[in-house]
Formats: C-alpha cells, structure tokens, sequence
DNA sequence: TAGATTGTTAATCGATTAACAATC
DNA sequence: TAGATTGTTAATCGATTAACAATC
C-alpha cells in the first residue's frame, strides 16, 4: 500500500487544480486577443458547480429542435435543466448576466455568452488515446462534435492497432504523440488506456503540453498543478447506484416488509 | 423552452432522490437478512460525497496486484485514494470504522467493510439499454465484472439489433423488459439510448419497477422520488476543461506573454 | 401603471480539513 | 513507556435556495 510521491505533481483530486489556479490569477479583468470586454466576461470567479451546470444550460438551450430564438425565463429553463431557479440565476450572473427584469433571457445572447464562456467558440480539437474497447466507442460517440469538440487525432501503442484507420482516422504511435500535438495544436486528451498504464501515459501526455485530461482508466493519476484532470469512473457510479439501493431495500427488509 | 411536467415525478438533480428518502428513512438500526448488526453497519446516515469516495477507497484497495492482507494507515490510503487522511478517516468513520490506534486498518477487514456497506456482497444484474455505439462498449466493458456488477441483460428496440447475440447475450426488445426484469431480478439499468428517447425509455424502465439508473443519454429525465438517477455527461466533461483551458490561455494572454 | 422576472442578499446546509485527545 | 495513528471536534469553506427589492 504505497505511492510514489513527486514534489513538482499533485493528487488529481476533483478540482484540486482549479482551486489552486483560481486562487494564483488575481488581478483586473481580461482582455483576450483584443475582443471587447463586454463579449468576454471576467471568468475568474466562478465557481466549479457552476461551471458545470453551464454546460448544462447551453444543452438545454440547443439540444431541442425549438428555434433558438426569442426569451426564456429562469423558472422555463431551471426547470429543463433540473435545477433550483434561484440556483440557475446565480448561476448566470458570474457571466456578468444579460437578463432583462419582468421578460427573461434572449437565448441567443445566453448561447454565445456560455459559449465563449467555455471557450467553445471554435471547435477545439481533442487526443483520444487508447483504442481498446471503450475508446474505440468514444471515437465514434456522435455527442462530441456537436458540442464544440474534433477528435482530431486517435493514438495508441499496440501494434495491431496503430497504422489502422478508425473512423477515418489513422491510429498514430504514442511515440509520435509530441508531432501530433503540435500538428492539431492539441490541449485536452482523452485517456482510455488499461489502469495500469493511465500513470505513465498520463505522465508522457502531460510532457507533451497537454493541460487538460478526461481520465476514464480506474485509477487515480497525479499530474502536476497546472493540469486539469477529470474522472468519469464507470463501475463507480454503479457502485454508488448499488449503494442507495442496498440502502433502499434494507429499510424495505427490516421496516415494511418482514420483521 | 418548455418541460412536460408530472406531479408523480422529479427532475433528476443529482442526489435529489437520495435526500428526500434519507430524510424519509429514520428509526433505530437495521438488520438485513439477519446478519449480525456489527457485520452490517448503520447505512442511512452516509453524506453522498463519502458514498462516492467509498467507491475509490474499495477500487485502490482491491485494484493492486498487492496481496490485500497486513494493514494501511489512513495517511498511506488518503494519498493513494487523492484525498485528504482526514477526509478519508472522517469518511471510515461512518462505517462504524474498526480502525486500531497506533497501527492503522486492517485491509481485508477493510474490503471487507466497504463491499457491504456498497452493497456488493453479491454480483448485482444490471441491465444495459440501447446497443449503438457507446452501448456496445459497455457491453464488453472489462471494468464492470471485478468491481461488484454483471450485465445480465441487453436492449434494444431496433429491429436490426434486436435477436442479435452481442458478447454472448442475445439481445432482447424492450417491449420484453418486464418479464427480464423478473427473470433477471434487475434493479439497475444503464441507458445509452439516443437524447431524443431518453425520458420516454426511462418512464417504461422504471414502470417495471427498476429504481436506479445511470444515464449516458444527455438529456434531464424526470423519474419518482423513489428512483436514484446519475447521469454521465460526456460532453459536459470536456467542456468543463475546456472551460479551465479557456481560462488558463486568457490569463496567460493578457498577463504574461503578451500585453 | 400592474404584472412579471431578474439580480442579490442572507440564511442555511453540507463538505472539507487542521488539530488534537484518545488509545493502541 | 514512547511512538504512532485513529476518531472526533470545531473552524472554515463552498454551495444552495428562499425571499425580495429593483426594474423592465
């Protein structure tokens, strides 16, 4: 029961990182590649739980078939969304908030505004690295593109694989992943390697310059402070599903139905 | 922007559910299947936070190729886990904790510990619905076997896919999925159908009496309070680090490259 | 104006963690 | 005993949300 320990990488506990960064980037508003202030809202402050819904919203607002046109008032779209109204106006107004008292929001100016505030403005290319059998999947997953990601370049180590073209693209060495990120100006990746190679895998991608990694490998990886990692562990929502219904049916056991 | 609504129904917040039924179950400690209460502890006042590091504790526990016998102390478990030890002794400390002062935790005990309080003394059928591309990956997902869980059941509703045998399992309509519900004793149901179909499918899955369900489909669903849904948003993950990676270029921009 | 809805305040709640007494 | 480590307390922090003044 040991870790190897570093002193220049942290554990990538969820949003570890970002408390860090947030907390060393002080100082007046931003003005990125001369676009004016008002389109480009100071997104220091805000908070990770909003960060999160935010994605939610603009899927909400997109998704339908509904023309994207016209108004929406916090109680329509919190409730579309699965959240407390309250909650969905805070949420808004670390944007600096465009709504308009007694009318609601010109969803077209919420769309562009959490766009940008994303930074999805231009699709941005992603890494996927691993094409086993869940990589293979995420390769094809229709969800990415229409939500502001390429997969823009497929990488993995086992000769059977590389060299072979997947969804159009041709599976590159990880040897060659420093030429692809410079090629596709690569900043998020993708990990969908076995568990016991995410650590050194991640260690080489991080090497590359990538900054930002959504980790699927049931393991946890240490990367240093400026990288973002994020986790989806699949077995693990289950197990927190098996949690709540074991919970469920022993209240049922001992409460209601026997005893 | 408008939402269908149901008085029968909640939006599917994360841990929603949970809250409301925590808050419902009170009342002296339980007994199940008439196991010794000290094999089986106190599962009802659990936060949800502790419940999801629980999963992790378990997976670095088991995970290792290292004979899960001798002890660990919470310092070496926190930093293998990515936690703080005084989180990780705080979230033990729910379990009824049989930790030993001076010496740490004795790791079978341990393992133990958390497959109970997950619920995962048996393997636990779940049912998989809908086989396109990300259902299919997770048809043959490796990760799900060794950590508590077995997919015992395939659905579909294209004509094409449906009688089909996909790793083994014949593929069955979801109009049969009462009686597999029976047959198979599902209680849980991963959904990787389409947006479009999301809540429709969900309505028929918990009419036959399924109450968790982990959901790849983006889209809000609303289910009874009695059902526990968790949703995995693939796309919402990137953006959440696109986001990060927005933020990270803007204050580079202006503060320290250029300007 | 009257009705509607935002943006914000303040209270509440839940989660995190440093510190340390208890105790092996 | 001395050293080590747990279990718990209490302070802090972040997130949520009811309520309502501001204002369209």
């Amino acid at each position: 029961m040991t870790a190897s320990r570093d002193d220049r990488r942290a554990p990538a506990v969820a949003a570890a990182g970002h408390r860090a960064a947030a907390a060393a980037v002080t100082g007046p508003s931003l003005s990125v590649d001369g676009r004016s202030l008002a389109a480009s809202p100071d997104v220091r402050a805000i908070p990770e739980a909003t960060v999160a819904r935010l994605a939610t919203y603009l899927r909400v607002l997109t998704n339908g078939d509904e023309t994207p046109i016209g108004t929406v008032s916090s109680d329509e779209l919190a409730l579309a969304a699965g959240v407390n109204s309250a909650t969905l106006r805070k949420d808004l107004s670390f944007l600096g908030s465009n709504g308009i008292r007694g009318v609601g929001y010109d969803v077209a100016t919420l769309v562009e505004r959490l766009s940008r505030t994303l930074g999805l403005t231009e699709h941005r290319p992603v890494a996927l690295i691993g094409l086993g059998n869940l990589g293979q999947a995420l390769a094809g997953y229709g969800g990415f593109a229409s939500r502001g990601f390429r997969i823009a370049a497929l990488i993995d180590v086992d000769p059977n694989r590389v060299g072979t073209v997947v969804r159009g693209l041709r599976v590159r060495h990880l040897d060659e992943f420093p030429a692809v990120v410079a090629e596709c100006r690569i900043a998020i990746a993708v990990l969908a390697v076995p568990a016991a190679a995410a650590q050194e895998v991640c260690d080489r991608v991080v090497a590359c310059g990538v900054s930002s990694i959504l980790n699927f490998a049931p393991a946890v990886v240490s990367v240093p402070g400026h990288v973002d990692v994020r986790k989806v562990d699949l077995a693990a929502e289950l197990q927190i599903l098996s949690f709540h219904e074991h919970r469920k049916n022993g209240a049922l056991a001992s409460g209601m139905v026997r005893a």
